[in-house]
RNA sequence: GGGUUGGUAGCUCAACGGUAGAGCAGUUGCCUUUUAAGCAAUUGGUUCUGGGUUCGAAUCCCAGCCAGCCCA
């Protein structure tokens, strides 16, 4: 009465369900079946003594990732968190029904566990030798291709999932941003800083120059900008009496996507009291100097775009923002050339200046574009001017320029810093005095908690996704953040 | 936002404007220490979408969608 037994050899979801729905009819349901592992892959390997074959005896779970069957004997993979094991099934040992549903029930993907000893094979490989095995999750989807991985850019970031499975680079990067993320959390806490978390939703997005994403508060019927950064709150606890604290945290601004931008990132910023912008150089070279070694094993990184190796161990250059400008520009005098002067000199260098643009966002495109990228060795330059940042103190001798350093590490910005401008007379003025595209919104509450006294400190901020870029040799930023952003697309 | 490259089987990729193929994966056999296991046979396509040109379009043209890269 039925056309059933149609071909579905070819379609390997269907065949998959089929699978499922056979062992569900012979009274086994994979998503109703557990497993209590003892060990991870890497760590159930630790355990095998040399020469002492069958003696540990583990359960481990995890994928199946490689699937070799010959005749009675199989040698599989499975991969769990720290990495691949293989297991070996024979006939002779699980019988003749098991065996055949191992052979028939199981495929590549399937999420089984299972339980034998330790043995090292002919080509020295350690393996467990299965006495029992549970499937607990039917895969019924195919896995990308073995041997090539995954590598269309697109179902790389929207199926990451499938990425972490097959390459094993991604998985690599994911545990090594953890491993950073960490070892920055017990550095700081190991010098008494307090790590606080600040609210993403402001009333007012400040300290930082960008735009922000606006949401809506129903229930009080008023918009919120997504925060883009998380200064002004950090600073309002130093007022508050946390004299060392920082955030790491989720940073919004609604701009670009690129090969160095995602609209959410991740920002440490540190503050301590009684310190200052010296102070800040110090702590992070002790940081990522510390970071280096502990994470890589090295404080030397190969810097791919320039050819060079990056050394953390040696001297960091230190070099003041305007020599930095009068020696690309080979002009002593720059700074007191007039804007028509800079603009043709500017231009004169290949770069595209717009009318409407102030004299210091002049002089600071020609940083961004010719300087800044040639800073490879980590380089402090220092002393930007005071139109750059309102947040900073300004240097007692040269009032135009503030006292900061801008950490600059492979060509790109890592790490900014400040001496806190704690005056809030002065403040208001910055504030006030902004221009051009770095006008920031003027937070109220912020300037009535400087006026209760904040102590003099240092802060900074690091990009936590560039700092990984750097590490990991990331060729994107899409490289070392899960999820990226994409455009929606209709899932199938 | 502009320029540019790409979108073909589950995945990785081929295919002068002339019957859309391979490897892996799948299916069926054989195989009890394999390492991208092997051997034999074999299934599988809305060529991103919509128009157009043409006797004939994966291929050429236009528009759109999505992604990568470069630029702003």
């Amino acid at each position: 009465m039925s056309d059933i037994p149609t071909d579905i050899s070819h379609d390997q979801h269907a065949v998959r369900r089929q699978k499922l729905a056979d062992l569900r009819a012979g009274g086994s349901d994979p998503f109703r079946a557990s497993v209590a592992p003892t060990h991870f892959s890497a760590d159930a390997k630790a355990l095998y003594v040399e020469g002492q074959d069958n003696a540990v005896t583990v359960t481990v779970a995890g994928r199946l990732v490689t699937f070799r069957v010959q005749g009675g004997s199989s040698f599989v993979k499975i991969q769990d968190q720290q990495g691949p094991i293989q297991l070996y099934f024979r006939r002779d040992v699980l019988g003749e029904e098991r065996y055949g549903v191992f052979k028939k029930s199981l495929d590549l993907g399937d999420i089984i566990g299972v339980t034998g000893a330790l043995f090292k094979t002919k080509t020295g490989e350690i393996t467990v030798r299965v006495d029992a095995f549970t499937l607990v999750a039917k895969a019924l989807r195919p896995l990308p291709e073995k041997w090539h991985g995954l590598s269309d850019a697109e179902q790389v970031y929207r199926q990451r999932y499938l990425d972490l499975i097959v390459n094993a680079e991604s998985r690599a990067r994911l545990l090594l941003r953890s491993r950073v993320v960490s070892h920055i959390r017990r550095f700081l806490e190991g010098r008494q800083f307090i790590e606080v978390e600040t609210p993403v939703l402001e009333a007012t997005a400040g300290g930082a120059a960008a735009r922000p994403f606006v949401t809506h508060h129903n229930a009080l019927n008023v918009d919120f900008f997504l925060r883009i950064a998380t200064e002004l709150r950090l600073k309002r606890l130093l007022v508050g009496g946390i004299d060392r604290v920082f955030e790491i945290g989720r940073i919004f601004r609604n701009e670009g996507v690129s090969r160095k931008h995602n609209p959410e990132f991740t920002m440490l910023e540190v503050y301590q009291a009684y310190s200052d912008y010296r102070g800040m150089m110090a702590l992070i070279k002790d940081l990522l100097t510390t970071l280096c070694a502990e994470v890589l094993g090295t404080t030397k990184i190969k810097h791919a775009a320039s050819g060079q190796d990056i050394d953390f161990a040696g001297e960091w250059r230190e070099v003041s923002y305007k020599e930095l400008i009068r020696t690309a520009t080979g002009d002593a005098e720059w700074f007191s050339r007039s804007k028509a002067e800079k603009t043709a000199a500017a231009e004169k260098l290949g770069l595209a200046i717009a009318p409407a643009w102030e004299e210091f966002e002049i002089t600071n495109e020609i940083f961004s574009k010719k300087i800044e990228p040639t800073l490879i060795q980590p380089t402090f330059v220092t002393h930007l001017p005071k139109e750059l940042c309102p947040l900073a103190k300004l240097n007692a001798e040269d009032p135009t320029v503030l006292d900061v350093f801008e950490l600059t590490i492979g060509g790109m910005e890592i790490a900014p810093a400040y001496s806190e401008q704690n005056d809030p007379d002065a403040q208001r003025e910055m504030f006030e005095q902004q221009a051009g595209e770095e006008k920031q919104n003027i937070d109220q509450d912020f300037l009535l908690a400087l006026e209760h006294g904040m102590p003099p400190a240092g802060g900074m901020g690091v990009g936590i996704d560039r700092l990984c870029i750097l590490l990991t040799g990331a060729e994107s930023i899409r490289d070392v953040i899960l999820f990226p952003q994409l455009r929606p697309s209709d899932a199938k």
